[in-house]
DNA sequence: CAGGTTCTGTATCAGTTGCTACGAAATGGG
DNA sequence: CCCATTTCGTAGCAACTGATACAGAACCTG
């Protein structure tokens, strides 16, 4: 599963004139900003800048264009997460990373705010109810991670035996959701970070004896 | 500031064949559903049975439409969670009330799923930003009487000195908003009920006295 | 009844939507 | 060089968008 311009062989015929990566990372920003249903065809072009029958030609149409925005996307995301899950002395403090690490994701002041994989298909018409539907399954392919990683505690004792690990996960999924809403409203980073604060409160077994760490000021 | 045909006075002309009340509600469920973007005038007009200028004639234009649409919505939600967090003994009962009203509002069966206030326009484009706004504006109204809930709290010594109650008050909002995104994702009544138990813990000074009853079955 | 008023359906408006036909331009292979 | 191949910009497609002009129909007042 390539795109058509993945391979470095020669290629006959015109070459492209534009910077491909280039155009579709401007038709994510895009996306992110406005959704799928938000963002016509003549802003994609305008934004990536080339004309509609190159951007067919190099993405296919405007849902491929999307799904390829939305892996561009999620790309970063995700193997962020992965990696600070990695790196996390335990589950408690890989979902303080990680929901940390989303507050800043989501206020950064240089893109869109939100979570792209969370706003852009909230709300188009049933014709693109599988395009919300995808978004769903990257949505549960999310929570799933995080069972995974709840689970493995739950088997080296960090968490009570009886813990529901799908709704202590489910919870956490669900605050940082909220936190896109929350970001688009306007919220700052340091207010999305007492809201994962608060959250961590509900951690089972009690907070008595966590002292987290201030978190690190953003470096990018 | 009232509607067309809010008096009662006998009305010279033609008298309108359509029930003013059921159209409008048909349009708040389809910008429900759907979203304002995503929900075309065809649409509605189909969906509340008039033709497009008997839709003009009565409602203005697709914002107001839109607009009076909001108000259908969040007349009952609001009166319905004033209502709990006046009845509730204490803020936390409020709270925990307020939430369990929420997981079971945005599943019901036969409306659509989520918040309209969240979804509606959560990804429009920048010609409606406005409409964005007013929603980010109810929402912060919304907020607003939390806090104010919380601070009696405050005085009147059910929170502990030097909480925070503004990060307290977008804590659980945020919950709230995320829970709309996991309806939408398909989650049931039961596990928003389970989040809003997760989050109840992260109630201040502890939950070691607390006994919540469960919820009662929703009858409508 | 006549006159004024308001609503109704049909039939559209100009503008935008996603998308593409077409021919010119730019490359590599022979 | 000539040709096949690929991309380019222009220009435009049918369908849909939000919103209306128009004429007829249905009501009140007189």
């Amino acid at each position: 599963m390539t795109h058509p311009d993945d391979s470095c062989l020669k290629r006959r015929g015109r070459p492209r004139s534009f910077d491909r990566a280039a155009a579709l990372e401007q038709a994510m920003l895009l996306f992110w900003r406005q959704g799928y249903a938000g963002t016509s065809i003549a802003d994609l072009t305008l934004a990536m800048g080339i004309s509609p029958p190159s951007l067919y030609a190099a993405f296919g149409d405007k849902e491929r264009l999307f799904l390829e925005a939305l892996d561009r996307y999620q790309g970063d995301v995700l193997s962020s997460a992965a990696q600070i899950m990695a790196q996390a002395p335990s589950a408690r403090a890989a979902v303080l990373a990680v929901l940390r690490a989303t507050a800043d994701r989501l206020t950064r002041p240089d893109l869109p705010r939100g979570c792209m994989a969370v706003t852009s298909a909230m709300n188009c018409g049933e014709e693109f109810s599988h395009l919300a539907e995808e978004l769903t399954r990257r949505r549960k392919a999310s929570l799933q991670r995080l069972c995974d990683r709840l689970n493995q505690a739950l088997a080296e004792g960090e968490l009570p035996d009886g813990t529901d690990i799908s709704a202590l996960a489910t919870f956490y999924q669900t605050v940082a959701q909220g936190m896109t809403i929350q970001a688009r409203d306007g919220a700052s980073r340091d207010e999305l970070l007492a809201t994962v604060d608060a959250a961590m409160r509900a951690w089972p077994g009690g907070n008595e004896a966590q002292h987290d760490p201030q978190p690190a000021d953003a470096i990018g």
